[in-house]
DNA sequence: GCATTTACCTACACCCTATAGGCAAACGCC
DNA sequence: GGCGTTTGCCTATAGGGTGTAGGTAAATGC
């Protein structure tokens, strides 16, 4: 009888899982159904994750790094609005393209894992967005947590189908909202 | 043996899983739980809702209910930058003294029932806030999806401690939202 | 080439969902 | 007041997800 090994190790379990939540809702990452899609038994994916919330948490914390990468990559070399624009759609596009990571990514942490994972470049890259606004303390702290407000707002309200039942394309409201935070953000900037 | 019935209907049961999902979380609210608070066996609950799908989706309309009756409430009477923060600070304190009500008036309705909930009241009643501000459509529409966009974006990021990390208060930042979105809705007004 | 480790297995217990069918209290009607 | 029906909750049972204990065979190390 020729057994071959399945090949598991928690890197694939995250890869899968982050597949399986695209595919069919981040509610849907159970154990059994990752092991279905290895030709496993659920039993055995315990040699490799401690349970169901730690992979969970690997989910999140590996959808947070990605996220952060992506708009990484998009704002490098950009200020202004333009660096804002860049900002928010690589933003909504990982929203949209992967839904179940994003999803994943909203995963409640503990506070010590949240401090060690992405979440934190998420942060620091919005300030640096806001550099080109010119704020003081405290302000760039709202506007940390106003933009932070509007970019999973929009994404998490669009993907719960919110805006489709009015027939004006997401993507224009998308353009005019970054708009208004432009020019609301440049008439707080200081002299 | 004196047997006294518990009283069950779709209604107490709704009430029960709002108060079990502030309680506990809006993920918490199974049959079962629900069934223990009642001092009854699972089984007897499904005589009064058909699934558990089903008394979640009745608690997604109580609770969309309930908040557009206590919006409606805030900004009767009220104009402009008046009726933009009671309608922005009903539905915080919404969110924050129901976390699992308002997670609840999240979970996913299909298209007609979405159509039939409370829902629809949001959007009218945003549409009213907006009066003030006198935006011609599809500028209106914009508009309406990025309030919608920061209220609900502001208070899944406070509820899940998103704010917690950084030492400044989240009501300042969120009174400077406010003042942002005031001022930057004022600069879209038709002339 | 033998001992150890690794990787996955079976078996099982627990919880939540859901259906089928039973029984007794409550109700409606004469 | 008695009798049939309805109502309200029951037990029993099946299926699926989580998690633990303990077994076995392939891979690895010396």
């Amino acid at each position: 009888m020729v057994v071959v090994r399945a090949g598991l190790s928690p890197e694939r379990l995250t890869l899968a899982g982050a597949d399986l939540a695209d595919e069919a809702g981040f509610d849907q990452v159970t154990l059994s159904a990752l092991a279905r899609r290895f030709d496993v038994k659920p039993a055995s994916l315990y040699a490799h994750v401690k349970s169901s919330h730690e992979l969970k948490t690997r989910l999140a914390l590996f959808a947070l790094e990605e996220l952060a990468d992506r708009v990484a990559d998009a704002v490098a070399g950009r200020a202004g609005k333009d660096a804002l624009t860049a900002f928010a759609n690589a933003y909504r596009d990982y929203a949209r393209a992967h839904p179940g990571r994003y999803e994943a990514a909203r995963y409640r942490l503990d506070p010590q894992t949240a401090a060690a994972s992405a979440g934190v470049r998420h942060a620091q890259m919005t300030r640096a967005i806001l550099r080109g606004y010119d704020l003081a303390e405290p302000d760039q702290t709202h506007a940390v947590r106003m933009l932070g407000s509007v970019f999973h707002g929009y994404a998490s309200l669009e993907a719960a189908g919110a805006f489709d039942h009015t027939d004006v394309a997401a993507q224009q409201s998308w353009a005019w909202t970054l708009d208004c935070l432009d020019t609301a953000l440049r008439s707080r900037s200081a002299p």
